[in-house]
DNA sequence: TGACAAAATTAACAGTGTTAAGTAAATTGA
DNA sequence: TCAATTTACTTAACACTGTTAATTTTGTCA
């Protein structure tokens, strides 16, 4: 009976593993089909209906995944928030001078807004307070973008190579300087396109210039 | 008859404006309830038929004075720019100092910000477009906010106190660096509120820096 | 007063997020 | 293998939303 039992618990397991694994599946299809729904139709567009109907499900299955649509758009700009954190965070690897290092991560920041606006826009100009909420279940590595920059200064500033200044206000200066340049080329007024780069460019150098020892 | 007739017309005349005054009434009234229930409820929680329920029409009553909701949300934001412009161009007369005047625009722009949040986010950050919209009818005056800014840069750098830069892409920074300031303020993710002061003469002093000769 | 124009309303449509009740399917234990 | 039970999903409904067309009320003129 041991034998038995044991491939009776077995096929219990897996057959309980099998089912959260579809129900984790339907979950991430529904993210999935959201996620592309939202960046053609942009926040005001975007739809638990129109979800339903790209993924072939009722529209009520969807409350089955999510507490509300609040927590699928929470999700939706997780998936953002994640990206956007292994961005920084491999600018950050990607060099081991101070400045250059502060350098990439502005660049990657500046990157990420200009290839995923409506991500950005979600992010950061429409639902800025997601980015004080906490984790959803199933992601644990997230890595916080803006300790990545904190981190960065301070280290710079304990090795003599930037200049010292309060590390929280210092990324507060940087971070509202690239999200300044950023939302404003998004926002679109005033501003051709093509000024982005050398705004850009210009906002680093001065910000070079005023950490630099 | 003469008589008759002028004073017929007279009437007539007086009738109609009294018409004409009572339905700009309306709509005056309209856009005040409207102000203000967007104050309260925000971008997402703004409806017409709240607006209706409000002032004590029907709902369908709105259409007649707006030609829909996205009209009177163009209004509401227009009145924010008209303050906007105001206080800019006030700043601008106060001082024939050329950083001086600079600065006081800049304090100008971040004061409108700190005082007017629900109206800087729907301007700036939700619906940052309506800035390129076309004046509704019955403002005449409006003073493009963002050609105050770069008519002080200009005028600066032809007297030779600003070091010479293309005022648009000058003015660009600028409102990039006040905007990206304010945003990250209202938005209040990892910046507690009281650094919004230090951060925002911060940022200007570094901005001095840059233009001073 | 009666004709006409303007102003406002009612009714309706299509769409939204969301909840509660009901159904079908899968899984369990004997 | 078969009944009991849990799980997955759907249908129906509610209370909203913006918006249009048809209709009624109101005001103004001869």
């Amino acid at each position: 009976m041991n034998t038995i039992s044991t491939r009776g618990e077995r096929l219990k397991k897996g057959s309980a593993s099998r089912r959260v694994q579809n129900k984790l599946d339907l979950k991430r299809q529904i993210l999935e089909s959201a996620m592309t729904l939202f960046e053609t139709h942009g926040y005001d567009g975007f739809s638990l209906r129109q979800v339903a109907e790209a993924i072939g499900y009722s529209p009520t299955t969807i409350y089955l995944y999510f507490k509300d649509k609040d927590e699928l758009l929470f999700n939706i700009a997780y998936e953002g928030f994640r990206d956007f954190g292994l961005a920084l965070q491999a600018a950050y690897d990607s060099s081991s001078d101070h400045h250059e290092r502060i350098w990439r991560i502005g660049r990657a920041y500046f990157d990420f807004g200009m290839n995923h606006p409506v991500h950005y826009r979600l992010m950061f100009m429409q639902r800025g307070e997601f980015l004080a909420q906490t984790a959803p279940t199933g992601y644990t590595d997230f890595v916080d973008s803006f300790s990545i920059l904190t981190r960065a200064l301070s280290e710079g500033m304990d090795e003599g190579k930037i200049k010292t200044f309060d590390p929280q206000m210092t990324g507060g200066l940087l971070w509202a300087s690239l999200h300044g340049v950023v939302s404003l080329v998004l926002t679109n007024s005033h501003l051709p396109p093509e000024t982005a780069e050398p705004l850009f460019a210009w906002q680093m150098q001065i910000l070079e210039r005023e950490l630099r020892m």
